[in-house]
DNA sequence: ATGACGATTTACT
DNA sequence: GTAAATCGTCATA
């Protein structure tokens, strides 16, 4: 295959108008909500791309929000990523297994970020797929990259990419998704998912999605509503 | 140094 | 519905 013809299917599946810094330094819940249908790219060596389309994100407030790392100014060897400017990804490890990935929003030394928590995979399903695994675990494109552990085993993304600059990297970044493939998504919020441990906070609607999404990593309550449809 | 635990996923009853 | 997997992180000492 030429190269013309592979970066034209690249640039249809993956958009290549990458997402200024200027995007992310707004914000939390703003960028939350407005990261629904963006692109989220690994390109873990040149010409080798695995994307999806982001279609669940949560909100951490930073140091107000007792769900987020950063909660009371906590800053630790883990966390210090989220003092980084927004724009920066914030990868953590979970529960010894699993792998989160984040972004970072507002200025340096505002530490909020935005979890992806969902993705519809839209190129290198084949090496995500390898990335999964087990082949208990039938490659469906729902199990592939529906859940923040998930998606990051999907796309290989580990402490390695932790602190990685978006708006620079050439190996991990976020692109508005092409023309032909953008639309309005009728985007719903509700509560964050497993922070039961954070009182009042646990009942903040600060999960977007992409409402109805096949993608979306677990069902709403009933009575979410529409938040708002995303003009992108 | 030690102990409790987690922004999850999977398998199993 | 419940529980296991599995270990880095963090608070306490």
């Amino acid at each position: 295959m030429g190269e013309r013809l592979k970066r034209e299917i690249v640039d249809r599946q993956v958009g290549t108008r990458r997402v200024p810094r200027e995007f992310y330094t707004r914000d939390t819940i703003t960028v939350a909500q407005e990261l629904i249908g963006k692109v989220l790219v690994h390109q873990p060596e040149p010409g080798r791309f695995l994307a999806g389309m982001i279609v669940e994100t949560e909100a951490y407030l930073g140091v107000e929000d007792p769900a987020a790392h950063t909660f009371g100014g906590r800053k630790t060897a883990r966390n210090q990523s989220m003092y980084l400017a927004g724009g920066h990804a914030y990868v953590y490890q979970i529960y010894g297994l699993h792998f989160c990935v984040n972004v970072v929003t507002r200025n340096r030394n505002e530490p909020e970020a935005v979890l992806i928590r969902a993705l519809e995979p839209l190129h290198g399903l084949t090496d995500m797929a390898n990335n999964r695994g087990s082949p208990l675990v039938p490659p469906l494109l729902q199990h592939l990259t529906a859940g923040p552990g998930r998606l990051c085993q999907a796309l290989g993304l580990s402490r390695a990419q932790d602190g990685t600059d978006l708006v620079t990297s050439e190996k991990l970044f976020i692109t508005d998704a092409n023309k032909s493939r953008q639309k309005n998504f009728p985007v719903e919020c509700g509560e964050r998912i497993g922070i039961d441990f954070a009182g009042d906070a646990a009942i903040w609607p600060l999960r977007f999605a992409a409402k109805g999404h096949f993608c979306i990593s677990k069902p709403f309550k009933p009575g979410s509503d529409v938040a708002f449809a995303l003009q992108s």
